[in-house]
Order: C-alpha cells, then sequence, then structure tokens
DNA sequence: CAGTATCCAACGCGATACTG
DNA sequence: CAGTATCGCGTTGGATACTG
C-alpha cells in the first residue's frame, strides 16, 4: 500500500468521511443535547448514530456525559477537538447552499 | 424517511463523503494533472479513480479535458465548483494536521 | 430514555485482467 | 496512457426487536 502525500489528510478524510458524522457533527455545533433529540433531528436510525457517537466519542471528538437524575439524563457535547471542526462544517455548509442544487428535493409539503 | 435539518448540507456531506474524494479534489487543488499522476499519488486502483473523477465530473466538480496530441493527453482540473471547495479542504488540513495523530503511523523508511 | 443484538441486503472497494 | 469489465469479499447501514 503506498501512502498518499498526507497521510494526517487521508486519515481526518476517513473520519468524517463516515455518513452522518458530519451531520452529527453540525447537529451538536448548535449545543450539547441528547440522543433522542440527535435522533429525531436526522435521518439516522438508532443504531447507526449510537455506533457514529460511540466512533467520535473514542476520536475524542465527541464528550458522553451522565447526569444521574432521576430519569438518567446523558448529553452529548463537543470536545475541543470536535468544535475545531466547525470550520470544515461551516465551509461545507456555504459551499453546500452556494453550489448544491435540490432538483431532486421532493418538496411536498 | 424524514428529511435531516438541512438538504443541501445533506447532500454536500454525501459528494464529499464517498472515499478518496476529498484526497482527489485535494490532488487537483494543486493543478489539472493526468489519471496516472493522481493515480500514483494516491494509493487508489485505476477503477475506483476513474468512478471518483466519473462521478465529479457528473457534479460538475472536475472538467476531463482531452488534447488530441500523439499519445492522447487526458487532464483533469478543477471547476469552478471545484475550486470552491478549497475552503472546505483547506480547513480539514489544517484541522487535520493539528488534531490528528499518527500514533498508527508505520514510519519505516 | 438510551441504547444493544441480530438479521440481511446493498454497496464499496480492491485486485486483476483486458481493451483501444 | 487511459481507462473498462469482471469477480468476489468485506463493510455499511437500515429495519426491527429487545433490554435496563
Amino acid at each position: 500500500m503506498k501512502s498518499g502525500c498526507c497521510p494526517k489528510l487521508e486519515k481526518g478524510t476517513q473520519l468524517i468521511s463516515k455518513r452522518w458524522t458530519i451531520l452529527i457533527i453540525h447537529q451538536l455545533l448548535s449545543g450539547p443535547q441528547r440522543f433522542c433529540n440527535i435522533e429525531s433531528a436526522l435521518p439516522i436510525s438508532g443504531k447507526l448514530l449510537s455506533e457514529r457517537l460511540k466512533e467520535l466519542e473514542q476520536e475524542g471528538i465527541v464528550h458522553r456525559a451522565v447526569y444521574p437524575e432521576t430519569p438518567v439524563r446523558i448529553e452529548y457535547s463537543l470536545t475541543d477537538k470536535g468544535q475545531a471542526l466547525e470550520g470544515v462544517v461551516k465551509e461545507l455548509e456555504d459551499w453546500s447552499s452556494e453550489w448544491i442544487s435540490l432538483d431532486n428535493c421532493e418538496g411536498k409539503s
């Protein structure tokens, strides 16, 4: 296996290349929130979200906080490393809104 | 299927989420170049590269120029839309170099 | 609520071989 | 050089059901 030009970027791409990852981070950029909140904000199944969250936690991008209240509350938030991705997400958001056309957007109300 | 918060970003993520896509664009950011050049710069197989290039061409991100010289020369370059992704790539590059550690980088010379 | 387990279909992707 | 065709396996990922 030949190595590409820059292994770090290569690893970085693989991180955010996983489906939903960027959307999850984008969602988390609006503040810490609970599992079910993210789940309902995105068209993602619980299993996948659980997977992603765990991966992101292991990468040190997401922090999982457990509040042992009576109904246990668990909140996910971005770490510094995760927060640092804001620029990437923003850029992509800008680019998307500028260049992506929603021709296949089923706009049925 | 419930729709996420922002369909455009969603589509944007899916575009760049495909493996190698970002790396290819990154490579192309350094200027127009030929197929074999990209192929040897990245650890990607010809088939995949061909696929990606075609997809990116269809998305209007990459331009394919054919120079009918004696040995036909074909050069790939970024369109405006592709060039506009520079910010995203740059941000990701910065983030990667700052936050990604290469512990699993087999640094054998 | 916050997940985990299982099943299964679809896709991604790499290697290789082949074409013009 | 610049691809395309075929093959086959491993991974993804969605739906569903279940647990604490």
